[in-house]
DNA sequence: ATAATTTTGCTAACAGTGTTAGGAAAAAGA
DNA sequence: TCTTTTTCCTAACACTGTTAGCAAAATTAT
């Protein structure tokens, strides 16, 4: 009898739309203005059927996560086809890394827990500044008395910038996902071999 | 007449109140559960006396996050005046910003738009493992190439993961508070030097 | 001192959120 | 055909941010 498979299959179908209607709402929208009760609209079916698929809303971000992962993993893989030579296959990784980024910045919040409401995106130029001024002068001081290319220092200065935030906020948000290593040590390792190659 | 003066006196009062209020909250239980109803309680005034202080949630939000970098920024030149060596400045800046960040965790992630809920914590190792093979991959056969120390490979992977994460969201979160150089042409500068430094 | 006016701060509501209890209708099996 | 199971909805609960409208208190003017 297929019956019962034809259930099932309806039901997976059910599950696949509630995902693929997150998703869609998401991109259109960004994750702050999704909510069960869209979700339900989108799919055509009424609210508790969303928690016969998912134990909670979370459920669904994090399934959605995960396949974000796997798409990322994806196009990583592409990438490092392109070529045999590792150097080239680091470059492609890269640059397919930021590409998966920013064409699906929802996606990419989302994976590394991005995205608080409330930044006040545009209103924080002269935080900024006074922050960089001082790592900057640092820098070009070491640059100055490395007698290397002076030129460099923002550059440099942006470099390291990223790689501290980045490495914290690897840290902060997804300490429970990755392995140990990640720590302060390694940060003044980084900061070591930064300062030696200025 | 010092009436005005005592009203304003007390008009300001209420204002840090309700500042120091959501600022303790967020240290206890984090951003997600902060809420108005609850800073009014905390107060022990009623809500709409917080909307003659603050256009909305967001606005205090945007407040804590200044007085955020005005405190990283505090840290960050105290750090720096413990020495006159650039070299030892910069260690020092690089060491005060980690420090202000895992002191200060919920500022720090109000400041970047860290902190979405739902980031499946603990339930991404797979994923992450996956990433780091084909990144350590190309790393260890480059680090084999050049005849480098092949125990600094997964080393290396942490920070060009770091980077580039971090320039991402940076770059993601922030664009509009930041200069323009940061780029992909920006990343693609820093993935030829990390190469050419294994 | 009394009356008018401004300021202050409240209650109660609106529209939205995630989540769940309980029951009606439809489908399947006996 | 009757019983049982599955499916799915309405309605509610306890929250959220935000605001309209009103009562009481404080200040100012008469």
């Amino acid at each position: 009898m297929g019956i019962a498979e034809r259930k099932l299959r309806q039901k997976e179908n059910v599950r696949a739309a509630i995902l693929s209607a997150a998703c869609s709402m998401a991109q259109e929208e960004g994750w702050q203005s999704l909510s069960i009760r869209k979700i339900a609209e989108a799919i055509e079916y009424s609210v508790p059927v969303i928690y016969e698929h998912f134990e909670n809303k979370e459920a669904i971000l994090l399934e959605i996560s995960k396949e974000g992962f796997r798409e990322l993993e994806k196009k990583l893989e592409q990438a490092r086809k392109r070529s045999t030579d590792p150097e080239e296959q680091l470059k492609a990784l890269a640059d397919a890394y930021w590409n998966f980024a920013f064409r699906n910045p929802e996606f990419y919040q989302l994976m590394y827990g991005l995205g608080i409401p409330c930044c006040g995106a545009g209103k924080m130029k002269t935080e900024f500044t006074a922050f960089s001024d001082l790592m900057i002068g640092a820098i070009k001081a070491i640059i100055k008395k490395k007698k290397s290319n002076p030129e460099d220092a923002c550059f440099k200065y942006q470099a390291l910038w990223s790689v501290l935030h980045g490495l914290i906020s690897i840290v902060m948000m997804r300490k429970s996902d990755i392995a140990d290593g990640m720590n302060k040590k390694m940060m003044d390792d980084v900061v070591n071999a930064f300062i030696k190659n200025l």
